[in-house]
DNA sequence: GTTAGCACTCTATCTGGTTGAGTGCTAACA
DNA sequence: TGTTAGCACTCAACCAGATAGAGTGCTAAC
């Protein structure tokens, strides 16, 4: 079936009603909303068109209808304007910034706050992975007899520190040696590199072959994907009546703290600027009448990690949009003011 | 009035069986619970008396009697008896870290969610906090021209990474003096005594006294209060009726979220082994109908962080305090497991 | 193709009645 | 004096029936 003009309107007006209001939208109040243009009678057959064409659905039979995920997904796609925040909504996001963010962890916690509070949604984000990374320092450190810390700087300016066993009897210079020439062959290499240069370091020092070994093995443990997401904005659940049914909360708010599904989608996301996945498109069954909506951050220009928020799929796309592109940028600028 | 051995049955058994079922309890379920020792209207009677006491309340005129917070603070001070656990829970509960607990990121989520799931409440977990460790190395690495990085090390194997300029013209061998005489000096020594170290090596070396402001700068900012509070098990809220009401549910999720409550709670905490806050002793005005279970953590001997869980306050604080004992002891082995 | 009219459907809300658990009080009892 | 039986009363929870309101699909007329 065609896809006129009118139909479209009528669809638009439905999905703009029910993303500000959240209850069903009959035939007379939109014939009334544009002043009797249409009668509710030819705008209740353009409705049962939509119907069967999966753009609409009705809650019960006497219900007015509510745009289905394929509205949403039409919705987003094709008429969606992302209007740009205020200057002072703007502002507001650098403020929640403006404390001490010494740590990724602090611009996590604010980021996810930030999106919260600016969204009415469950705003989250998960921390920077080390794939993907270059090498900007490695450096090893005897802590105690057969204990040695090694410390990982990126040229993002991300630190990792890591523990090994290295030979009781080892000698510090030794460790020195070795720091001096895996920094001198991983800087500026990614993270992949790093077994080739031990391999290649083990052979030209003669010394230390289990050290390198042990390195490699931490190395390879730490830099696996990092799991770590941070939510923020529980209580938002409960601002829409999506989520007022106790039952339906509490899936919700399991599948939170599970942590593994939003991990798999926000990792997911790390070519993409922006993904918005509705309802029945996410593949997790407690999510399927939810709608997430990701975008990548950078550090130092390579995307390094995502964020996004979670909510009904009666959801503000335009302002959720609006809200991220500006964390986005903030939050680019923070974290590539720690750049190395 | 004396609180006789009857009265103080009748408040004991209403306490247990109020945490059991959730119901308030009358007169008559007692005296049948008795074998009819005692005729409810006996019971009514002392019951009568012990709400003058305030160890009593009424939901309303016809329903039950449940305990009062006066009742939780008596019996947990009084007659709580805190069973070992099962070896196969305690089995359960280690099986928890049997993951790659290598950061003390996941040491603590782990921590979180093994509490949640153990209790049925929502568990929580702070930081680690460094005022009160003592230094095992501190090692200052060049990064770039103008910027490096100190890497603190403490006995308790805490890492902690600090960027800070220095002049770009410094020296790398300056830098390397710096660490080692840094680090003869605060060896064993607390934190607090780093500034005076710093003043000493100034004069000392006489270079770089600018480099060590910057560098007690830094490490001062780093080693303010650990914010970081990671909870756990919010769905768990929906188990109990206290929080059916969707409007408690939402103002409890904000209180976790914005952390400022639970940060106090778990810091004030740190030389108690355990605390328990029943209702209205709660400061916090939305936690007045909850109660909060806190208990500290250590590193290589020093209490360095607190756990704990929250919930209503008819909650079963026999079953938390044997969880949280055994919690405790996992911990504390695994963490220091990476002790220096 | 559009509209008016009409019978119908379904939810939400209000009402009143019933049930069950529990209380406080009084008077009788040991 | 402490304990108990009896009784009138209260309150929440539940159920059933009535009603109002919003909205629909269908048909026939414009």
């Amino acid at each position: 079936m065609e896809l006129s003009e009118r139909k479209l309107k009528i669809l638009l007006a439905i999905v703009d009603d029910y993303i500000a209001t959240g209850t069903p939208i009959g035939s007379r109040t939109l014939s009334r909303m544009w002043g009797g243009a249409y009668s509710p009678a030819t705008i209740r057959n353009e409705m049962s068109d939509l119907e069967e064409m999966g753009l609409l659905q009705q809650p019960h039979t006497s219900a007015g209808r509510i745009p289905s995920d394929l509205a949403y997904r039409l919705y987003v796609d094709r008429f969606l304007n992302v209007p740009r925040l205020t200057d002072q909504e703007a502002q507001t996001i650098r403020s929640y910034y403006r404390f001490r963010m010494g740590e990724i962890e602090d611009v996590m916690a604010a980021t996810a706050h930030v999106l919260s509070q600016m969204t009415d949604y469950v705003g989250m984000i998960l921390a920077p992975q080390l794939d993907n990374v270059t090498v900007s320092q490695i450096r090893v450190i005897p802590v105690t007899r057969g204990r040695a810390l090694a410390v990982l700087v990126t040229s993002e300016g991300i630190v990792k520190d890591m523990f090994f066993q290295i030979p009781p009897n080892m000698d510090d210079r030794h460790l020195e040696m070795m720091s001096n020439a895996l920094t001198d062959l991983m800087r500026g290499k990614s993270l992949d590199e790093f077994s080739v240069a031990c391999e290649k370091l083990k052979e030209e020092l003669g010394v230390g072959a289990e050290v390198f070994d042990a390195l490699l093995g931490t190395v390879r443990k730490s830099t696996a994907p990092v799991r770590s997401v941070v939510f923020d904005g529980h209580q938002n659940l409960f601002k829409h009546p999506e989520y007022s049914n106790v039952e339906r909360a509490r899936t919700f708010l399991a599948t939170i703290d599970s942590r593994d599904v939003f991990y798999n989608m926000l990792s997911q996301t790390n070519n993409m600027e922006i993904t918005i996945s509705i309802g029945r498109e996410n593949e997790h069954e407690s999510l399927q009448d939810s709608s997430v909506v990701t975008a990548t951050y950078r550090i130092g220009g390579h995307s390094v990690g995502s964020f996004g928020v979670v909510g009904p799929t009666r959801m503000d796309y335009a302002r959720v949009l609006s809200v991220m592109e500006q964390i986005s940028a903030a939050l680019n600028e923070i974290l590539s003011g720690s750049e190395v």
